[in-house]
DNA sequence: CGAAGCATTGACTCATCTCAACTTCAGTGG
DNA sequence: CCACTGAAGTTGAGATGAGTCAATGCTTCG
């Protein structure tokens, strides 16, 4: 299977981030009423930007606030002292970095940008009211959390147990499918800004090597790149290399019962 | 900095699991009161055993309810189509395996048994009532799938951009602190009841690799090992050759701050 | 237009894997 | 109580995927 052309229902003429990428994400997990849109775009609202190349937090520091990422790449890393560098995961729009890092002393990685960043700082109040509030918002943001976390797996996965190839393939394709979940796809292509190296960096993989697998890629026909976009030309034989199944993003949705019993809360909690 | 003998205050004489592990666990982060200590036992009480090398919950499966682990290990685990493994994370006594994944409808790995396995299913409603009732604690439920969350970044940054030795001084060192943070070490030496088979599908490498890696231990007197009782002879050496910083595992409490802020939701939901 | 960063390529090295035998150990049944 | 069995641990020798080093080309942007 491949990743639906999400953007099709979205032909608005100022672009792919005309629509708020949290409510798109988030839509794929329990329909949103109009209600927790406005909500959703509210929260959104605030704008702050930050440069290319810059820690929106460091390890070490103590966490401020959540942030929505609106627009712009970023990762979520940890430097080695032996002067390497992990990639986690890579923020796209849509995205919270932490939606629960508040929690804690400090932070045990650095979220820094890719790209240019334009963010919605969200705080700790807004986020824990919104729990009392608005039951359905909160298990779609509890969802989107444990989507993260599998995704955390699966690279855990890719990382033991497939080569270079593999991994490769694997990354693609979760980045298709997870801009596909946000609308930022057209078709089989989308925007990556990433080098080489932090290609490598995130795969485990020297850039050296990512540079040659992604030649063979090239060669077979696989994918192409230019400008920065990349376009899958052979999506299936990508995933069928990486030995990808997206089931473990879990956009089928929410089962029945558990859309059932978050709009019983909301009609409670909505009364008094 | 070596982990705390945490034993030293529990010489009850019915051993090491006399007292509740996830008690033990969760105060770490905060303080717990006698009434939080009564509900988390009561929590702790029902019981279900598992044979080894068994599913409790198997990929593609509805995920039915959260298990608190009293005694032995179990591991999160992923089968690969080419017959390979990759193991996620161990739980041991303490853990809880699946905090929340019964919000989603089909399980994205397995959770199997390692030894025999004594586990108290615990409800959704129980879960969730306590979530209005008792802030305290499900704050301290929260960190602990923070905690468990920075653990799987660990796992990356370690099959990412380590080496087979610091891989396992990692695992090693990593494996002795939470033991600690549950009260099941001795000095620096603890029951790991894995095979180099299990270590391998772990850590990225064949058992083979695991097995010199150890010897090479084992012959420059960092670890020692009899009757599946691993001791650790040097543990700032492993944690050097590891590169290993106990600090992602936030075993230094809450702030302040955060402490306040739930006594004061746990002083406001008591009255009504 | 020049510098800096990124991508590309080749030649050589090395950590880890593969394959395969052999040993040790714990558990079982005669 | 010991022989038997199967799983786990050890060890050696050779193969290989990915790393290292280093040179060269290509963009991009000030």
């Amino acid at each position: 299977m491949v990743p639906a052309a999400q953007n099709s229902d979205s032909h608005q003429a100022d672009g792919p981030l005309s629509s708020n990428p949290l409510i798109r994400k988030l839509s794929n997990f329990v329909p949103l009423s109009v209600s927790d849109r406005q909500i959703l775009d509210d929260l959104a609202q605030p704008e702050e930007q930050f440069a290319i190349d810059v820690d929106i937090a460091a390890e070490g520091a103590v966490p401020r606030s959540v942030f929505l990422l609106k627009e712009g790449i970023a990762m979520r890393y940890r430097d080695l002292p032996d002067g390497g560098r992990q990639i986690m995961t890579f923020l796209i729009p849509g995205d919270l970095c932490d939606m629960h890092v508040f929690l804690l002393k400090e932070m045990d990685h650095s979220i820094g940008t890719i790209t240019p960043v334009r963010v919605a700082p969200i705080s700790r109040e807004s986020i824990m009211g919104l729990f009392g509030t608005h039951p359905r918002i909160s298990a779609a943001l509890w969802w989107s959390s444990l989507q993260e976390e599998a995704m955390l797996r699966e690279r855990i996965v890719s990382l033991g147990r497939r080569d270079a190839r593999g991994r490769v393939a694997y990354l693609l394709c979760e980045l298709l499918w997870r801009h596909a979940a946000v609308g930022l796809t057209f078709g089989d292509v989308f925007k990556l800004p990433l080098t080489q190296t932090e290609l490598g960096d995130t795969l485990g993989l020297t850039p050296v090597h990512v540079n040659r697998v992604l030649k063979g890629f090239r060669e077979q026909g696989l994918i192409s790149i230019s400008q920065k976009m990349l376009s899958l030309l052979n999506v299936d034989r990508l995933q069928s290399i990486a030995g990808f199944n997206s089931s473990y993003l879990h956009l089928g949705g929410a089962s029945a019962e558990i859309v059932r019993y978050f709009n019983a809360l909301e009609g409670r909690s909505a009364k008094p």
